[in-house]
DNA sequence: GTTTTTATGATTGACTCCAATCATATAAAG
DNA sequence: CTTTATATGATTGGAGTCAATCATAAAAAC
């Protein structure tokens, strides 16, 4: 029985709005959300497959637009367990009704994620990333900031002249930071906008943390962010006597090992 | 032929891995990255399923973690067309190299979808909406920026003192705002917090422009946010000769039609 | 008003996916 | 070293999905 055309774009219209808003919905709920055959469903999803307006699977569909933060959440994630350990270990060091900092990068990230699963009641939480923002936001009881700037999207992250100007309104209990590497010299990163940031976080922050995994050892980028004699935490899984074993030279109670 | 329990597990945290990275993966693709065979891959996802840390679908699997900003995209949308109609009349307002305010909403968001489609060259971008960054984000020749202030997720949008005083820093050739509804007193909408911020945005536009489907006619809620002698632009499907039906006094020229 | 076009739901056979079962091989336990 | 437990891949039969086909009815065109 055939039913007007515009009717027909109507419900196609309708449909790839649906899987927007959804990330999948399988065929059997797509026909009782719109009132049609199974039949007329696989035709419409077939013509809007066609026009590149959704993306279709086995028994039902998705949208084609990938709304989450895909160049980070693509990057290749290594020592998942060590950067899970240190996460643990950040977590317990995290006080109810505090007021933290969380930088960019998996190791914060992974943190983010304990942070989800494991809430702290009463946290503030002060970010420039958006997926921690996107992660922690849904949290009961948590207030997420995001310091703003301009959106590097690659990067998932916001930096730029904005984000040390509303960093000037925090004073955080604990700031949690990532980096490139540590040598026997200091800790490292590799874009100066980055430091300028991350040494203005320091600044703000009664305890400050860097985060690194073992795997950051003897890896030695352009731009010093610190040295071993500056005031700030290590949380890491290397232990103790490798980090001597490579020459670095903390002070008594420094590193906090995951 | 068994293999050691650490090797299950290990592969098992990666197949999650996998699925955080990725929307969905079929299941034939899964076999691939894992070198195992369906069996062992069906398996190993019952067990994730059960731990829910992943969601199964038919043919394949995705992540549990949704994502996305989920309570802003599960909105019911209403008059989509007519939010499209208006998007496409903005686009046509805006030229190449100026920057803009974004504020919240549907209607935006339909802008954002069209300033994605057919991208302006040049553009700077200003917004308190995390989906909307997040759709223009990845374009090319924009610069996205994000005003910061604090999270708040089930409207995915940053309000407060923060974003009061990052927008400060700007000055937008054009401003898109959204409300919830126009009667013949003027522009209404239901937060006091969001009136203050977009006054703010106001003052800081050489155009402001508020996009209102004929949907929102005669809707009046709690808070007025200006009224017709106000020094802006009503963007809208409604037609003149329906605005005046409904005693709604514009001048001349204030109103562009979609 | 008549003819043509086409959208629909039902049906069908082919294809894909699935869990259960089994034999095998190795890890784990004793 | 022996015995037990269990993870694996292959196989199987059942369940689910799919596009093609068809009859029907209404929209569209004339």
């Amino acid at each position: 029985m055939k039913v007007a055309v515009k009717y027909v774009q109507a419900r196609r219209s309708r449909l790839a709005q649906l899987l927007q808003q959804h990330r999948f919905l399988p065929l059997t709920e797509l026909c009782d959300k719109l009132g049609v055959s199974e039949a007329t469903a696989r035709r419409d999803l077939a013509v809007l497959a066609q026009e590149h307006k959704i993306t279709r699977t086995y028994g039902g569909a998705m949208s084609s637009f990938d709304q989450t933060f895909s160049s980070f959440r693509e990057r290749q994630v290594r020592a998942p367990e060590a950067k899970k350990r240190i996460a643990l270990a950040v977590h317990d060091l995290i006080k109810p009704n505090s007021t933290c900092f969380l930088d960019v990068g998996t190791t914060l990230f992974a943190l983010a994620d304990v942070l989800r699963q494991k809430p702290i009641r009463g946290l503030t939480l002060v970010t420039n990333s958006l997926p921690i923002a996107e992660m922690l936001g849904p949290v009961r009881g948590y207030a997420v900031h995001l310091l703003g700037g301009q959106l590097f999207y690659r990067q998932s992250l916001l930096l730029g002249g904005v984000a040390l100007q509303t960093l000037k309104l925090w004073k955080f209990d604990h700031a949690f930071l990532g980096a490139e590497g540590m040598t026997a010299e200091g800790i490292w990163n590799s874009q100066p906008d980055v430091i300028d940031f991350q040494l203005a976080v320091f600044k703000r922050s009664t305890q400050s943390c860097v985060c690194l995994d073992a795997q950051k050892l003897d890896t030695q980028t352009d731009y010093l962010l610190v040295d071993w004699k500056a005031n700030f935490s290590l949380i890491t899984d290397a232990t103790p006597a490798l980090l001597e074993k490579r020459g670095i030279q903390t002070k008594k109670g420094q590193v906090i090992s995951a």
